[in-house]
DNA sequence: GTCTATACATTGATAGAC
DNA sequence: GTCTATCAATGTATAGAC
């Protein structure tokens, strides 16, 4: 069955004549990560084959396995990186130096402002807590649930001067999310929003939220 | 490369018997559409095959193409089939004798058993609201959403005496979907979910919905 | 590090026997 | 109406040239 090898018969031409061939432009990691993280997003993890990721980034398929080793690899590495730019990101946007009730005020535009605008973000987040039943691959995002969890518990506390309810952060911290579900649903389905513009959502969103947490 | 048959030599015994081969009992379609309700939950719609659809139920492969014809037509009659005794459910636990406020209490109540106790209907609803790229497979359960959107609006009118504030309503139904989102997400990661238990629970998430309807 | 070529399993779907 | 057998296409992944 082995297949013989004749290595040294073509040996003394090439040697010679230096070899230009086109000489692909190495990978970038960070295009192919983005790149991935939005075709993920769109088709789901079971919906898109390496081939498409290797073609929508202008290589080769076998460059990707190169790089990422297996297809899980890659949706991991595509998908943590922008759950954690995405925590960073709304933390940032809350002004340490503010009220109490202005900081819930910032971290509700924050979250409302990235994954209403953000799609890949707010597909892959969807997919992901769906994903229940894929060995290694659940719950992704549970971290960053955690973590955003007790950042509504400690805003809402720092906001009522009091310890806040479980229950009702667990409970803007679903309205959050599933706000932003039905968001997207609508206008991907070309239909009119609630309200006259996104200032006047994020507002009554706000407010909402606001509410829920005064007793 | 053709495999010759001797299809002779065995015939003359079953002949006599009269062929009584074990005959494959008639498939229950309901059973079918509800096997593949729960693995197309599970699995999503391209992380499912229709062979293990049709390992699930005890029968082969082209059995259920002779039924269904393709994989995307059983996966549309297994979901629209849920979807539609669930819109029914939660109108009948709808008392239409009980007080406005009552109303919305007993919708929530309904929402809320419906999709934490079945957590295929969560998943392929989950699923649905994400699937946004696919032809023919857009928002399936857009239908039943533009239907609840208007119901809680009806029954918050009614509730509050004048119409409902369209943001309210969306907020609502938002939050409605997300909590039990995450109440799935926290259960099946075997942590422990805020309060003592689901009534308690229950109770929260209807408080939360008046107080939001209340001005 | 990127490529061509290919191995090998699984997929959705069908033909045709019974 | 259910089956066995099979197809063409596509899936993940790798070997080996360069």
């Amino acid at each position: 069955m082995a297949r013989g090898k004749a290595p040294d018969d073509k040996h003394t031409e090439t040697l010679v004549t230096a070899k230009r061939l086109p000489k692909a432009p190495a990978i970038d990691i960070d295009h192919v990560l983005q790149v991935a993280a939005d075709l993920f997003a769109e088709h789901g993890f079971d919906g898109l084959s390496t081939r498409e990721i290797a073609k929508a980034c202008g290589c080769r398929l076998p460059s990707i396995y190169y790089h990422f080793g297996n297809k899980e690899t890659l949706y991991r590495e595509a998908f943590s990186n922008k759950l954690e730019d995405t925590i960073d990101e709304i933390q940032r946007q809350v002004d340490d130096s503010a009220s109490p009730e202005e900081k819930v005020r910032q971290m509700v535009a924050a979250f409302f402002s990235l994954f209403t605008q953000d799609r890949t973000l707010l597909l892959l987040v969807q997919r992901d807590i769906a994903e229940v039943s894929l060995p290694n691959r659940q719950f992704l995002c549970r971290q960053q649930h955690v973590f955003f969890l007790r950042y509504i518990r400690d805003l809402a506390s720092e906001a009522l001067g009091r310890t806040a309810d479980p229950n009702t952060v667990f409970i803007i911290n679903g309205m959050l999310l599933g706000y932003c579900e039905f968001y997207n649903l609508v206008q991907e389905a070309g239909e009119k929003l609630p309200g006259e513009s996104n200032e006047t959502r994020l507002a009554s969103l706000q407010e909402a939220v606001l509410k829920l947490l005064r007793d």
